[in-house]
DNA sequence: GGTGGTTTTTGACAATTGTCAAAAAATATC
DNA sequence: GATATTTTTTGACAATTGTCAAAAACCACC
């Protein structure tokens, strides 16, 4: 818990009471390397907060496993689209490495926008984050080549790499494992 | 005006108060084409409704001209990390039309959200909305060919593509405008 | 230490898209 | 309406990345 109020903190400073609100509805998350948190086409009901571990947000995009998003320790993981519309995606979220989350209902978290002015603020603070890294992953998309990203990603979330299988790392990444594989083999 | 608080009234519905105070700092634009709203490696300072018009937000990579973002009527435009982060970037946003523009300042904004809680929900509300689109145009770049991205373009922001000029276009969806040119002439 | 399974690498080749140059078409200007 | 300018299309070719198949490396487990 003390991770992220840590987390928040770096956003904006909360009244105590806010603090207590939230850490009311934080449920504390333990599950095993393969557990799936979000089952893809349903509603994702909660955010996640990372304390432990690692977790990999996916579809299927004609037929072939897509890796949209990759979550370490101190990040959230959700399933973005579904958790804001309240309605279901493709996208779902499973967990590569044994971990250690808190989560946040949707239903909870709202109540406390409308109660707390100081967490609405959070909650829009924490979605501009968001759009921030999917900005610059956007842009790293747009005109980069495939070697492009992987400096980046290294340089950003090495941590990624060396935790993820590389099938998983060459999809994130918006390519095939063998050109990733090749890439690597170069330097 | 009336434009502004009927996409407003699309995510929330907003206290006479509020309304009053956001139409307060409401600033009327009308530029011709061509005018640049924020120019690039400058931070930028407002958050523009389209009333009427077309924008392009850009930045030039290894010297090529790239399209980020378009917007037209009824939409919002936005160098989003240099607003969110208070630091200047790489991207400016100049007019491909004659255009009617709502300008929302970042102080004359901030002070709202601190103020009433409803402008602050709204904030999140656009930020998520944003968010949403920006994740639907990453999920397109990700692994669609660059006729697929073509064909999604056409189905959700057709407008784009009889207004925009074609390098423009193709850049916006990643590919040359002489890629864009060949897909076309296959229907 | 062998066995089975998974992950990663490599090879040969194909498909997609980019590059550069020039022609054609569309648009603006006088 | 002719000329200049910009935009779009086309052609030839190159580069990048993908596909499919097989080999190699790595790992877990008995």
């Amino acid at each position: 818990m003390e991770s992220f109020f840590k987390a928040v903190a770096a956003f904006m400073q909360l009244s105590e009471e806010s603090k207590l609100a939230l850490s009311s509805i934080l449920k504390p998350l333990e599950f095993p390397k393969g557990h799936v948190l979000v089952r893809q086409d349903s509603v994702c009901q909660y955010v996640y907060f990372i304390e432990k571990g690692l977790t990999r947000t996916f579809y299927y995009k004609d037929g072939k496993d897509v890796t949209d998003w990759l979550s370490a320790e101190n990040m959230f993981a959700c399933s973005i689209i579904s958790f804001l519309t309240r309605q279901p995606d493709r996208r779902g979220i499973e967990l590569l490495e044994d971990s250690c989350l808190w989560g946040l209902h949707y239903e909870d978290l709202e109540r406390l926008y409308r109660q707390y002015h100081d967490v609405e603020r959070l909650g829009r603070l924490l979605v501009s984050s968001g759009l921030i890294q999917l900005q610059q992953r956007f842009d790293d998309l747009h005109f980069a080549t495939a070697a492009q990203r992987y400096q980046t990603l290294m340089e950003t979330n090495a941590t990624f790499i060396q935790r993820a299988p590389l099938g998983i790392i060459a999809s994130y990444l918006g390519i095939t494992q063998e050109t990733l594989s090749r890439i690597r083999s170069q330097h």
